[in-house]
DNA sequence: TGTACATCAGTGAACGCGCGTTCACTGATGTAC
DNA sequence: TGTACATCAGTGAACGCGCGTTCACTGATGTAC
């Protein structure tokens, strides 16, 4: 190779970075080629030496994002363990900040929508990652069996979507963050996070 | 008058519901005006003598569709009550049928996103009826205090639409309906349908 | 070390296209007498 | 009842604009000797 790779594979990370930042802020139909470009310091005739087509750059960026989601994996969150770390998880997800900072946030509430419209290739790539981190949230969820847990995890995964979606579409900032507490609230008291034994009286 | 308003009266709300099928379906910027007009069976150039702009037809369509939502108000199950009401609202709400559905289905999981990138006008609205849907939800809560009802409906709602949403964004159907069903059943076990004592042994 | 040449990531102008909006018009529906 | 005129909802062509994509090019970074 007459031309080192890691400096074109260098450009290619930071418009996957600039294409996360400005797609969640104004939405995949929302962003331009240019606006993704001029974010990760370049012009948009350069963009197709790196992607096929602005459709090929939202599937992988909203993979990538997905694959090394911190937040959502509770990688910040490693010492705790079972229920504890999902609580944790939870407060941070269905925080206020959160909900502020759009930008560098969770990329599902603001694409989930249009994902939706996207072909089946897009989709199937997210099914992918999405399992994945459900798998890595389930062992943590209180209960028994393997697959009850795995569905309570993609209930909270569906609550903190939702919530977080609400929270961001009404006008009123203190109302946001009462739909925040009241999710939060919501799951605290649900069975996904109490004791193991279904049946017992109080201590 | 010379000329009876009742026709354009009639070809207004024509508009408006061809509006509320496209928009869901190919969302708030994918949908173009040509497209909601053909569907209401009219051209273009007409549009401008019903609404003052696209993004006003958006707040009007999407304040109109929540006004009347007979699905998630429980209209057509006022023969429940309390907490069995609330639960036939999420049967259906998170069925198989409605993720199936987008086109006349609830308007809020495939718009949620794009209308947090909205101004401020078009969300005030939006929470306007948001809050008087929550209202005709809270009565049907488990618990006594008001407003923890309100934000267990709150939360509830949050639920539906993360649910729905990330059901419809999968590529595998049966997957999606799993994700449906462990939200059914995470709100059938929550607190928010339980009998109203908060610490009592079996029967 | 120095010079000539090769590579190729990134530039920027250009393309065709569809969008939201405007506007002169048409023709069906009404009124006047 | 019939004829002339007025209204105005809806048409369809046109507009400027920004989009995704293409492509001839440039110039910095490398190799050859």
């Amino acid at each position: 190779m007459r031309y080192p790779p890691d400096r074109k594979q260098a450009t290619r990370r930071k418009i996957l970075d600039a294409a996360l930042t400005v797609f969640r802020r104004d939405g995949f139909e929302g962003a331009g080629v240019d606006a993704v470009m001029a974010e990760a310091g370049l012009t948009a005739g350069g963009f197709y030496a790196h992607f096929k087509s602005k459709e090929a750059l939202f599937a992988e960026a909203l993979v990538d994002a997905l694959t090394s989601a911190r937040l959502i994996r509770g990688l910040d969150d490693d010492s705790a363990v079972g229920p504890e770390r999902i609580r944790r998880i939870v407060a941070k997800y269905l925080s206020p900040t959160h909900r502020r900072f759009v930008t560098r946030g969770c990329p599902m509430p603001p694409l989930l929508g249009e994902l939706a419209r996207q072909n089946e290739t897009v989709r199937r790539d997210f099914e992918t990652v999405l399992l994945d981190v459900v798998g890595s949230l389930a062992p943590h969820m209180a209960g028994d069996e393997s697959p009850a847990r795995e569905d309570r995890g993609l209930a909270i995964l569906a609550l903190l979507i939702g919530g977080l979606s609400l929270s961001r579409a009404v006008a009123d900032e203190s109302l946001g963050d009462r739909i925040l507490a009241a999710c939060r609230n919501f799951i605290e008291t649900s069975p996904a996070l109490a004791p193991d034994e279904p049946k017992t009286g109080e201590p």
